[in-house]
Formats: structure tokens, C-alpha cells, sequence
DNA sequence: CCTCATCATGGTAGCGCTACCACAAGATGC
DNA sequence: GCATCTTGTGGTAGCGCTACCATGATGAGG
């Protein structure tokens, strides 16, 4: 007995932090009179406890300030889930809000992170069986990854957990979380027809992903439901780079009359839609308005600052992980889940790049 | 004897994945024909371990395809490390930078990291406070708060541990990784003087960093060292920021003659004065050349891309990470280790913003 | 040759928590 | 009234690792 209590005192001094040692479940026990496992039940929100004794616990936990040590906890509740954060060609402005979503959940959470480029690894498929083999259990796959269904398949099938953040259409076979592109798109192409613009051109974003394709179909929803006309000299493709914008906002200042508004799948092809109008001597947006899509970093850095969509990357990565905790907690108890998608909202943000049509340029149009 | 392989092997089918278990410590032991402990001390690298011994051990690591249990290493091991990465205000292209640098080290090194933003803080004071209350060991401060002197204090004097990332000058109070702002400003500018440009326009950032002043001083030793003039409205002052470049730059192109080259200290300003030089009708690089600093997203996702000066900004967080386990690993034994300050080698990127001075307005130059 | 450092290694006891089983007390069924 | 649940609670035994002490083996010093 005596030399337990001298033992365990030594231990405490290690995990000291200033004067007092952080409070452990026992702590917490013998404050609300309980056993350590109640305690347990308790902050995990099991059920099979009496009110009155989870008050107490609650009571206790709150007057010592307690908060569960989380090695402990991964140690003693089986494994440690680790999720790896799968990356080909990032953005950095898409990839700091996505880390920090996840970190910030991964964080609360304890699950460990891992960022991963696929862009040396010989092959996707070596690389996730190298994963899988070396303990990491969920996959969060932002664009243009989580389009890739032979990825997402690699992972299922070698019983890794694949969640896509903002694949351009949900998989069957996993989860995902996303926007809806198309309503989006449709938005503002909507929001760009309120503001009196009817030559309204469009920039395609890559083929490859399937988000692009949405996009595009949203604003072409929005032009014929306003009832106006999509020729094709008003939709022009690109990248998703800014260089890929230049060359497509020239293509489609090129055409005459001139469109009055741009609308661009991202904001790096806005802004360079902006660049191109610029050295054509139109001000952006008393000449042209220009509308981007993503509320990147690059839409608020630039001048005008850009009219764009936002996506809450930040909370859509956070749920990823959430989502893939849940999975795992599932799976281990002997249950399959079914793939589940999360639709987040987006929102339009209005700033300085838009305007109604100048009139030098309505004058040139005759009708209305 | 016979219970307690019996619970092991049950406890086993917890922590299973796929057929084969995690291999512990034990079975490395086993394996080597050696205790737990020998084993401990080789993966950790401990001294006093017979170096046939050690090999054994490694090889048994290598066949079982061993790694440590984080949680368990944690546990024991008395703390864990929490490590705090704090913003005020993100420029999210170095952000992720800074993000996955740090995110990678902490992944191998077993540490918590967590992202917090001063922004919304009452008081940086407070939410220090309170972060080293919460069990945060350490601070990574990156720029503009790592030249925040009372933020340094106060973590030190807390009892944390701060670390500045790429601040103009190192505090001799607290650790710090950086690069010789100063001597990559003399050498970009340098650079240019060697294209064959005499009037080169410089774009100051916020007066507030530290760095800024060290860039501006690189520039103008270079220029004096080259025997040429620096008048006053040559340099322009900028805020680092997108919208004060567009300032800046108007501002040096108004100036007759007009600067042949423009260095901007960081890459949005540099981006901003090559959008200024379009509407301007120059081209760029043909009639003027803009070199940025950073080499952020921004360098190479505008067109052209900027010529630049790359900081290792992953490798540099990577180390301060690393600083801060060393440090609280030292403290923890009773040591007060002095601050340690990392100079870091930066690159110069170039690209394809850059070219001699045009034939034209070298002639309106006389001499040379 | 014996003591006393020094080295290489092993044994033991937890770190703080949860899974699992046990058990008492009340509720329900026949 | 006894078997059978259900519910709230406690006890125990680890999770995988490392700190600490103990041990045996070696070499140095007297």
C-alpha cells in the first residue's frame, strides 16, 4: 500500500504542468463518490446512468476541471485512427482551409493526420495498399482526386474508409461531402442576369473534373430559363489555371458584341479574366463584370475583389473526418454502414467585381 | 501463466486489422531474442545497447514491420506534446505551406498540433494564457506575429516555448528559423542588375514586419555596391498586400524615366505590379521586369510567372516543430536550454517575369 | 583478490483509460 | 414464489510502452 502511494507520486510528478497534476478519472470518481467507470459512462455519454449520479460526475468533472487524457483513451479503447489527407495537385489556397478543417477536427477528435501528395508515387494503387498496410484507416480525397473512382475503389477495396470533399456527383460506393454545383452555378449565373447582364460568357473549368461539367450545366440552366440565348462563342474552355483563363477570357473578348459579364468556374481563371480585361482597356466592373467560383484565397487578394461562390471547405473537411471516425467506430462493432453524402450549403459573396451593364455597352445591344 | 496469453490474445482482436495484429514491443523483444526494454532503448535511440544487440533488435523491427503505438508511447512516456500553431492574420498561400511542413513532423514525431487564430482573441495575452493552461507546450509563430516581441514574452514568460518563423531578426529570448532576408534581397536585386537594368524600382512591405526593412536594405546595398543611384522615387512604400502593390507600382511608373524593373517584396505585390504594368500597355518582362518574394501560390499561378525568392517555408516549420520537442524534452530533464536560431537557405526562382531591359528604353537611357 | 565504477540488459510497475464481466436491486413473467 | 430480465454500478485486467531499479558481467584501481 505505502509503496504504491510512493510510486504513484513519482509518476505524478512527470506529468506535472505548473503546480498541479492533471486530474484523472479517479480524481473525478472519488470527488462525485462514484467508480472510475461511471465516470467513464458518463463523459462518454453511454447510457444506463442515473441523472442524478451523471450530474454529479458532470458536478465534479467541471470543479476539477477535468479533461480525459487522450493517450490514455486511444490506448485503452483499442486503435488509434489515423487518417491520411490524399493530395495531387494541390491548390494552396483550396489546401490551407482544407488542412486547417481537418486539423481542427482531427484535433478535438484525437486522430492522428497525415498528408499524403500522390504526385511521386508510382502508381495510386501501390501507394494506398502501402497506406492501408501501414495502419491508416480513412482517406479524406479532395478535387480532382476525389473524381477518381478507380482510387475510391482501390480503397473500399482494400477496406480503407475513402470520403470525397467536393466530388462533382456522389459515388455509391463511398461517402462524400460536397456542394451542389449545378445550384450554384445557376445562382450566379441567376444573380449576373438581376444585375441587367444578358451577354453573360462562361468559362469551363477542366473536363476531367466532374465538377466542371456541373458547373456548367447550372449556367446554362440559369441563360435559357432567363431566356436567354447560349451561343456557343459565349462559353469557352478551360483549366482551371489562371493561364488557362487568359487564354479563354481572350477567346471570349475576342467575340463581338463583347459579352458585358464573364462568368469563370474558379477564381484563378477570374482573375485572370480581370488580368485580360484590364490590358484590353475594359475596367472591371464598369465595363465587365467578372464572377468567380470558389472564394479562394485569390478572389478576396486581387483587385476588384472578386464576386465568387464560397464553399465552406473548412466545415465540409471537418465533417470528412467526423465522418470517417463514425465509419471506423461502426465498422468495429461488426456493422457496415452505408456511404453517406453530406450536401453543404454555399453561399454567393458580393463584392467588387460585379456591376450592372455599362450603358455605352447596353446602347450597343438594341433590344431592351 | 495460461490467463494471461489467453486475455492477450483477446485483447489482440481489438486492435486487429485485417488478419495480422499490430506487432507490439513484445513481439520485437521475442523476435530478437532480447527484453521490451532493449528493445525500447534501440528505437529510441538510447546509448548503452551492444551494437550486435542493436542489429538484432533492427532487424526484428525490419520482419515484423514494427512501429510504435503512439498512444502507448505517449502514455508512458509521461507528456505529451502539444504544440500550438498560431495565426493572425493567414495568407493562405503560405499558410499551407506552413500547414503541411509542420503537419508532416508532427505526424512522425507523435505531436499534437493545433491551429489557433488570434483574431477573434479578446487579447493575445489571454489567449496565450489560456492555451498554456489548456496543456499547449508550445508556440509556432509565423509571420507577422513572430515580430510580435510582447506575443514572445509572454509565452516565455508563461513557461512555453515560442519558436518565430521567419522573422527579421531573431529575439535572443526565444528560438527562431529563418533566412537572411537581407542577403536574398541583395541578391535578387543583384540578379537584376546583372539582366543588365539600371533603374529598378522597389516595392517596400509593411513597415510593421521586421523583414520588411532587411529587404529593403538588401536592395539598396546592392545598389549602391553596383554604383547605382537609389532615389527616393525609386522606392515605394506597400503593405504586402495586393491592393497597396497596385499603389506602389502606379506610383513607380508614373515616375520619367520610368524604372525598367520593379522588385516588389513579396509575390501579391509583385503580382499587382505586373497587372498596373498591363493596363500601363508595358509587357512583361519584355518592356519592364517584376521579381517578387516568397514564391508563393500566387508566383506561379499568375502569368507570367514571377521570378522570386523561395523560402523553404515546410522545411523551416518542420524545424521548428522539431525545436520545440527538443526543447521540452531538455526542460523536462531539468535543463534550460538558450534559444537556438536556424538560418535557412533560400533559392532564387527564376522565371519567366525577367528580361534584359528592352532596346528602346535602354536608349532613352543614355549612358552605357 | 576484492572493491567500486561502468556497461548491457532484464524485471516490474505503472501511465489513464476502457472493455468485459460481475453483481445487487428492482421489474416482469409464468 | 422463483426464474428471468433490465438497470445502475463496481471490480479487474489489461492496452503498449517507458521510468526506474536490480542484476550480472566486465574492467579499473588499490
Amino acid at each position: 500500500m505505502d509503496t504504491t502511494t510512493q510510486s504513484r507520486k513519482q509518476g505524478r510528478k512527470r506529468g506535472s504542468r505548473r503546480g498541479n497534476a492533471a486530474p484523472t478519472i479517479a480524481d473525478v470518481a472519488r470527488e462525485a463518490r462514484c467508480s472510475p467507470m461511471t465516470v467513464s459512462r458518463v463523459i462518454n455519454g453511454e447510457g444506463n446512468v442515473r441523472e442524478e449520479t451523471r450530474e454529479q460526475v458532470l458536478e465534479a468533472v467541471r470543479k476539477l476541471n477535468y479533461s480525459p487524457n487522450r493517450a490514455a483513451r486511444s490506448l485503452a479503447g483499442g486503435e488509434q485512427l489515423r487518417i491520411a489527407l490524399m493530395f495531387d495537385n494541390p491548390s494552396s489556397s483550396y489546401l490551407s482551409e482544407f488542412l486547417m478543417g481537418a486539423l481542427e477536427e482531427a484535433t478535438r477528435s484525437d486522430i492522428h493526420l497525415e498528408v499524403q501528395s500522390c504526385e511521386n508515387a508510382p502508381s495510386n494503387a501501390t501507394l494506398v495498399g502501402k497506406m492501408i498496410e501501414g495502419g491508416i484507416t480513412g482517406f479524406i480525397l479532395p478535387p480532382p482526386l476525389c473524381d477518381d473512382q478507380s482510387v475510391l475503389d482501390l480503397i473500399t477495396g482494400a477496406g480503407g474508409i475513402a470520403i470525397a470533399v467536393g466530388p462533382g456527383k456522389a459515388s455509391g460506393s463511398n461517402g462524400a461531402v460536397m456542394i451542389d454545383e449545378y445550384q450554384a452555378a445557376y445562382d450566379m449565373t441567376r444573380h449576373i442576369i438581376n444585375l441587367g447582364h444578358e451577354r453573360i460568357g462562361f468559362i469551363i473549368g477542366n473536363p476531367e473534373q466532374v465538377a466542371s461539367g456541373r458547373r456548367l450545366n447550372g449556367y446554362r440552366a440559369a441563360m435559357e430559363d432567363a431566356g436567354l440565348k447560349v451561343s456557343d462563342r459565349l462559353v469557352a474552355q478551360g483549366q482551371f489555371t489562371y493561364r488557362s483563363g487568359m487564354v479563354a477570357a481572350e477567346k471570349l473578348l475576342a467575340v463581338d458584341p463583347q459579352p458585358t459579364a464573364i462568368f469563370a468556374s474558379n477564381d484563378d481563371m477570374a482573375a485572370a479574366t480581370v488580368a485580360v480585361a484590364h490590358r484590353c482597356h475594359l475596367d472591371v466592373p464598369s465595363d465587365i463584370t467578372v464572377c468567380g467560383f470558389d472564394d479562394t484565397d485569390m478572389a478576396n487578394s486581387i483587385w476588384p475583389e472578386l464576386t465568387t461562390i464560397r464553399q465552406p471547405i473548412r466545415e465540409m473537411t471537418a465533417k470528412a473526418v467526423k465522418m470517417i471516425a463514425k465509419i471506423a467506430r461502426t465498422q468495429r462493432q461488426g456493422d457496415k454502414p452505408g456511404p453517406e453524402h453530406v450536401m453543404f450549403p454555399y453561399e454567393l459573396i458580393r463584392r467588387s467585381s460585379e456591376a450592372g451593364p455599362s450603358l455605352a455597352k447596353f446602347d450597343r445591344h438594341t433590344d431592351t
